[in-house]
RNA sequence: GUGCCUGUAGCUCAACCGGAUAGAGCUUCUGACUUCGGAUCAGAAGGUUGGGGGUUCGAAUCCCUCCAGGCACGCCA
C-alpha cells in the first residue's frame, strides 16, 4: 500500500521529468493546514539552482502534474511552493484500505537488513537503576520498530559480567558472607559485601592485593571462584528477569562480557601483527594519527600487566556480531559519556575493514528535579526495580480515585499498563539527546502528551464498541460493508464533517511516520505523531456522534473508532507499551 | 587546556538533517455538558530561538566568535 506522500512524491518527479526539469526539494507534509496537506519546495531549490524564478517554475510544474484523483488542484504559494491538498474521497478510499490492512498501511522495507542492536547491559552484583531506563527502554522501541519494517533484529545485552569488580565480590563472599541474608534478598546480599569490601580495600592495602589475587585466580580458571562468580551471576540475572518482565523486554541473545574473555588475546594479537596497535609504554596501544578528533587520544587495548580493558572486549565483540551473527548494522544504545569510546572502537573496527555500519545511538540523562543527576536522597542510585514499583503504585491510586469499582485484579493489571506505560513513554516522547527531567506529576498526568492521555483515548474507544455491542464490532473490524443483519450498514466510508476528515488524514499519516523513526533513531516523533492523533480523534469525539447518528455516518464513524484504536495500539505497541481496555 | 553534546514561551518539551507568520502541553484567563467515559473540547494570553557576526530568495537549523551548563580525554567499566 502506498502513503499518499510517496504517492505524490512520485507524482512530482513525473512532472519534473515532463516539464524537462532535474528532480530536486522534497515533498513533506504542510507545514500548516492553512497550505493543505503536503508541500513541495521544488520549485525554490530549482530556481537557485538555475537563477530562475521560482514561481514560473511552479507554474510549469503544475501544469505537468497529472493529480489524478488524489488531490485538488496545485496552488503555488508564497515564494514559489506548490501546495497539494487531499481529496476527501481520496482519504475515505485509503482509510477503506487501512482497515483492511492489519499493518496500517505500514510498508516493510525493500532493503531488509540483520541488525544487533545492544541496549540495556546491567552490571552483575550491582542492581539495574535509573541509568538503565533510556538504554532499554529506546533500545527495546527501537528494535521493535525495525523488527515490525521486516529487519532481522537480533536484542543483545552485554550485560556487564566479567569486570575487575569481581575481585572484590569473591574477596566480600569468602569473607563477609550472610548466608541468611543471601536467601532473603540474593543481589542486596552481593551489593553489601561488595561495597563493604571496596570500602575495606580503600582503606587496607593488603585487601586490595587481596581481591587483585581473587580477581587473577577467576580468571586463571580457579573452580571456587569461578562457582563464586556463577552463582553471582544467576542471582543476578534474576534480578534482571524480574525487571524485564515487568518492562516486557526481552532479548533474543544475552552474551555478557564474560562471553568474549576467550576471544581477547586473540584480537589483540591479530592488530599487533596488522600493524593497527603498537606497543607503547609496555601496553598495547592503537593510535589514531589520521583522525584529527582522535589524534591525541589513543586507545589501550592491553594494559602493561597484560590484563585486557574493556575496549578488548568490545573489539571482539563486533568481531563475533560481524563474522559470527553476520550482522549489516550494529546499533550500541549507550550514553553519552561514552562517545569518545565508540568512536576509537568503530574507527578500529574500519581500519580492519569490516563494512558493518556500526552506530553509537547517544542519549542524555535523567535529572532529578534538582536537576542533578537522579538519586536517592542518601545519594544513591535509585534502584529501577523500585521506580516502577512505584510507577505502579501511583498509577493504582489514580485508578483508585477515578474507578473504584474495577476489581482488583483489574487495577492491578491496568495500573501496571498504565505505570509502566508513563515511565516508557516520557522517556521515548522526548528527544533522546538532551537531559529531562523526571517528574511523576507530568508522567501520570492524564492531560496533555503523556501515555495515560493516549491510553485514556484508546479506552474512550472501547467503551463505544462495548456499548454498541458485538455487531459493530464485527461491522468496523471486518471492513466497512458487512451485513450484520439488524440493521442497514454503509458500503463505503463517507467523510463530511472536518474533523472527520481530519481524523482520517491523521490516520493515512502513521505509514509515513512509522518508517521516519529510523532516520535518526527518534521515536519521540511516534509520540508526537500518538498525541496529534489522540488529539483529532477527541476533537471527532466531541464533534461527531457515533452511535446516535444515522447511516452511513454511523457506520464510517464506528470505522474511524475502530482505525483509531488500533493505530494506537499498534504504535504504542511499537514503543512497548500496552492499552488496558478500561482505566 | 582539547574535543563532543546541550541552550527555544514562566515551567517541561516539539519543529520531519535550509522553508512560509517558530508549535504543543502544564500554568493563567474565557467559554461549552443533565457526556457514545468531562479522564473532554473550543478560544485567549505568553518569544529578539543564550549574545554577536556571516552565508542566501529564506536560518532555531549551516559557518565563525563569545557566554552558560553537562560529559569525556592511554593502563576503571
Amino acid at each position: 500500500m502506498e502513503t499518499f506522500q510517496s504517492l505524490l512524491a512520485k507524482k512530482l518527479s513525473e512532472a519534473l521529468a515532463n516539464a524537462g526539469l532535474p528532480a530536486a526539494g522534497e515533498l513533506t507534509p504542510a507545514s500548516d493546514p492553512r497550505f493543505g496537506d503536503y508541500q513541495t519546495n521544488a520549485a525554490l531549490v530549482l530556481g537557485k539552482q538555475r537563477g530562475e524564478n521560482p514561481r514560473a517554475l511552479a507554474e510549469q510544474i503544475v501544469a505537468q502534474f497529472e493529480a489524478g484523483d488524489a488531490c485538488e488542484l496545485l496552488v503555488v504559494a508564497g515564494a514559489g511552493f506548490i501546495n497539494f491538498t487531499l481529496r476527501p474521497e481520496a482519504v475515505a478510499q485509503k482509510t477503506m484500505e487501512l482497515l483492511r490492512d492489519d499493518r496500517l498501511g505500514v510498508a516493510e522495507t525493500r532493503s531488509p537488513r540483520r541488525i544487533v542492536i545492544d541496549f540495556g547491559s546491567p552490571n552483575v552484583a550491582k542492581p539495574m537503576h535509573v541509568g538503565h531506563i533510556r538504554s532499554t527502554v529506546l533500545g527495546d522501541a527501537l528494535a521493535r520498530i525495525a523488527q515490525f519494517l521486516g529487519h532481522d533484529v537480533i536484542r543483545d545485552n552485554h550485560i556487564g559480567d566479567w569486570g575487575t569488580q569481581f575481585g572484590m565480590v569473591i574477596y566480600g563472599w569468602k569473607n563477609l558472607l550472610d548466608r541468611g541474608a543471601l536467601q532473603r534478598n540474593p543481589l542486596a546480599e552481593i551489593v553489601r559485601i561488595y561495597k563493604e569490601t571496596n570500602q575495606r580495600a580503600n582503606d587496607h592495602p593488603t585487601v586490595r592485593e587481596a581481591c587483585r589475587q581473587e580477581l587473577v585466580r577467576l580468571q586463571a580458571g580457579d573452580k571456587e571462584n569461578n562457582d563464586i562468580w556463577n552463582e553471582c551471576v544467576a542471582l543476578s540475572m534474576q534480578d534482571f528477569e524480574h525487571v524485564y518482565k515487568l518492562l516486557d523486554v526481552h532479548y533474543d541473545l544475552q552474551c555478557g562480557e564474560s562471553f568474549y574473555h576467550d576471544r581477547l588475546p586473540g584480537v589483540v594479537e591479530r592488530l599487533l601483527q596488522s600493524g593497527i596497535a603498537e606497543i607503547s609504554e609496555g601496553a598495547v596501544v592503537v593510535f589514531f594519527p589520521d583522525d584529527p578528533e582522535l589524534a591525541d587520544r589513543p586507545l589501550i587495548i592491553r594494559k602493561r600487566d597484560g590484563g585486557f580493558n574493556y575496549a578488548t572486549t568490545d573489539l571482539a565483540t563486533v568481531d563475533y556480531r560481524v563474522n559470527d551473527l553476520k550482522a549489516d548494522s550494529i546499533w550500541y544504545v549507550v550514553g553519552a559519556p561514552q562517545t569518545l569510546h565508540f568512536k576509537q572502537i568503530f574507527q578500529i573496527a574500519r581500519r580492519e575493514g569490516y563494512a558493518t555500519d556500526l552506530c553509537h545511538i547517544v542519549f542524555g540523562s535523567i535529572l532529578g528535579e534538582d536537576r542533578k543527576l537522579m538519586k536517592t536522597r542518601s545519594g544513591e542510585n535509585v534502584p529501577l526495580r523500585d521506580l516502577l514499583e512505584e510507577a505502579c503504585k501511583r498509577a493504582r491510586k489514580i485508578i483508585e480515585e477515578k474507578n473504584p469499582q474495577l476489581s482488583e485484579d483489574e487495577k492491578t493489571d491496568i495500573a501496571e499498563k498504565i505505570g509502566i506505560g508513563a515511565v516508557k513513554y516520557a522517556d521515548l516522547s522526548q528527544y533522546r539527546m538532551t537531559d529531562y527531567i523526571f517528574s511523576w506529576e507530568k508522567m501520570l498526568s492524564l492531560h496533555g502528551n503523556t501515555a495515560p492521555y493516549l491510553q485514556n483515548a484508546y479506552v474512550r474507544i472501547r467503551s463505544i464498541f462495548r456499548k454498541a455491542g458485538e455487531a459493530a464490532i464485527a461491522t468496523s473490524l471486518g471492513g466497512v460493508g458487512k451485513k450484520t443483519g439488524h440493521r442497514p450498514v454503509a458500503t463505503e466510508l463517507t467523510l463530511t464533517h472536518p474533523a472527520e476528515i481530519n481524523l482520517a488524514k491523521r490516520l493515512c499519516q502513521f505509514a509515513e511516520v512509522v518508517p521516519q523513526v529510523m532516520n535518526d533513531f527518534r521515536p519521540n516523533i511516534l509520540t508526537n505523531y500518538l498525541f496529534e492523533l489522540a488529539n483529532s480523534f477527541h476533537t471527532f469525539y466531541e464533534a461527531c456522534p457515533v452511535l446516535k447518528s444515522d447511516e452511513p455516518a454511523r457506520s464510517s464513524r464506528l470505522a474511524l473508532c475502530d482505525l483509531s484504536a488500533r493505530v494506537l495500539q499498534r504504535g504504542l505497541g511499537l514503543l512497548g507499551i500496552k492499552v488496558p481496555e478500561r482505566m
